[in-house]
DNA sequence: CTGAAAGCGCTTACAG
DNA sequence: CTGAAAGCGCTTACAG
């Protein structure tokens, strides 16, 4: 059986409560007895039980993260990094995979909720507002890790997608490309909206013009990917370069553009996004913006801390600046 | 406030006592009370509070999951599928990566302790067998995935290793292969062990020799990939085909192929481990033997399931047989 | 400086 | 069929 605090406290023959103060730095322990109460729990392998401390209203020291899918390679990097972060001040993450689909997200809400958490990382996208709302209204602190709500005041740390936008059209346009098209997420997702903003702001910036004729829609897969780039690469006039708005559906270029027989990147350039271990992996490997995870997962996390220990901070909004990583799926515009 | 068992016995007028009865279809509350009860539980929008009935000896429908890195594409496959079962049970999954450091590992244990999970998955290597073996004393169920300890008495499910090497072997003796080498991962890892015995196993069953100098061991990074397969294509007499122990040192082998002028698969063949998503996003496309990674996920969570349910249940291990996927990489041997 | 007692939100015999 | 009471492992005033 595992040892309780009746059973540390019989040992050093002090009541429960002198246990519990001396566990919790509370009261006033002689420091004698408080090192002889350590010393006893140490040898009886005493851990407290967190979810009876939990019933008297204190932390239960559990988080849930949602997230889309673990399974996609940028958001694992993302559930590591928080993960680390959390492990660090003795933080346990629950997994939450929702598939982007708010009856899951649901689901996993009031299954946290059951289970007491301390607050919830979020990081998908939620279509219905009410979710977060009703969130609030509990006083269940959250933070939002990639994604955003204009909407609602809410601590949020994204990396800057529309800076990152800016990037990519600054990068293809040095290269001399002017038929430019882009391969977008769902348009509900917003940091796939500031990404072509961002692109569209870039281009504009240098006097070249974008038609958004040339914005092909896709879902988050490769396959996707590849319809979307066959899309684009069957028009007449087909374009030089590709922004994707994310790795995977530039990876799904590349390989439509394979099959094509129109050669990466000398026929075509392409650009992603996310800069996960996809990008790479591939041959050639892929140019892209890289959002920098670990310090968004670490201010992620921070505001969170806060958000537990104060009262009711001011809600925040942390930008980070993305980097383009070239590599060698873009080229200069042949002549 | 949350609701508690409280709010909802005296708006229905009965005791906590009935109300738990009905929650938990205990005892024997007329059909009637029950239905009424649960009505005002759902208008109320009351959600009994696991961590109390925990408390009770209830279980807190918590499980942990010890993998070696959630941002690694093979385990972050596992990890979803293992939370796709857990989820349709109303289990959530505390995710731990444990960079096979036995400290990590302890770390996390100690954690999950505390918070009285149900049952642990593990899917990373223990060195230290002691730290199973106390698992096992303080009674926490614990079902291995895809790792597996001779030693102990412990529920398990594996992927064939065995066969799956045979198979790698075969398909590359059917194509011609001769001179053939391995990049493994550390032997202390009891899957890459298998491979490998599996591998020479099926090498010898076609009278192929295989001599233990062609076998290099790597850590399990592309870049140690690259290094070894630097090391066995540097050499005088280069083999003509590479089997690796997972799909990442496969891309490393890749690489560096590439990077020497090595052609794949026309100059060489190489068959990876695992079939992660990078298997099919590389070019050439990655021959590699496929774990059922959802059907493993499956049978773990059954077995922890019942584990957790039954007294003492006669340890099982369960074996599932792998696929060969076959794509670019391999080819005949030049003549 | 220390302990008795009440309470957190539940469950489980047990009595009626 | 239903409820009073004890108890799970803790914490927190409060009294001494």
């Amino acid at each position: 059986m595992k040892a309780t605090i009746y059973d540390v406290a019989k040992e050093a023959g002090v009541s429960i409560a002198t246990v519990s103060n001396a566990i919790n730095g509370k009261g006033n322990v002689s420091k004698k007895r408080r090192e002889q109460i350590l010393k006893i729990m140490e040898q009886m392998n005493y851990q407290p039980n967190v979810n009876a401390s939990a019933l008297m209203g204190k932390k239960t020291y559990t988080l849930g993260l949602l997230i889309p899918d673990i399974s996609n390679p940028f958001f694992s990097e993302i559930a590591r990094a928080i993960e680390d972060q959390a492990h660090q001040l003795g933080y346990s993450v629950i997994m939450c995979s929702t598939d982007n689909k708010d009856e899951r997200v649901e689901r996993y809400i009031a299954l946290l909720e059951q289970k007491n958490v301390d607050g919830i990382l979020i990081g998908t996208g939620i279509d219905n507002l009410d979710i977060l709302t009703n969130l609030q209204a509990k006083h269940i602190p959250i933070v939002m890790i990639s994604r955003e709500t204009t909407t609602l005041e809410v601590d949020t740390v994204v990396a800057d997608d529309f800076v990152g936008g800016i990037m990519a059209a600054q990068h293809l346009a040095e290269m001399g490309h002017r038929s430019i098209a882009i391969l977008s997420e769902q348009l509900k997702v917003s940091s796939a909206r500031e990404r072509i903003r961002g692109f569209k702001q870039g281009l504009q910036d240098l006097q070249i013009p974008f038609d958004d004729d040339n914005i092909v829609i896709c879902d988050y897969m490769i396959q996707e990917g590849r319809r979307g780039a066959g899309e684009l690469l069957g028009r007449e006039d087909r374009p030089t370069a590709l922004f994707c708005c994310n790795d995977v559906l530039a990876i799904g270029a590349m390989q439509e553009a394979r099959s094509l027989g129109i050669k990466v990147p000398e026929e075509l350039s392409i650009v992603g996004f996310d800069d996960t271990i996809l990008a790479a992996v591939v041959d050639p490997p892929l140019t892209t913006v890289a959002q920098p995870i670990m310090s968004m997962a670490k201010q992620a996390f921070q505001l969170m801390i806060t958000n537990l220990d104060e009262e009711e901070p001011v809600k925040k909004r942390i930008v980070l600046r993305p980097e383009i990583n070239i590599r060698q799926s873009t080229a200069r515009v042949k002549s």
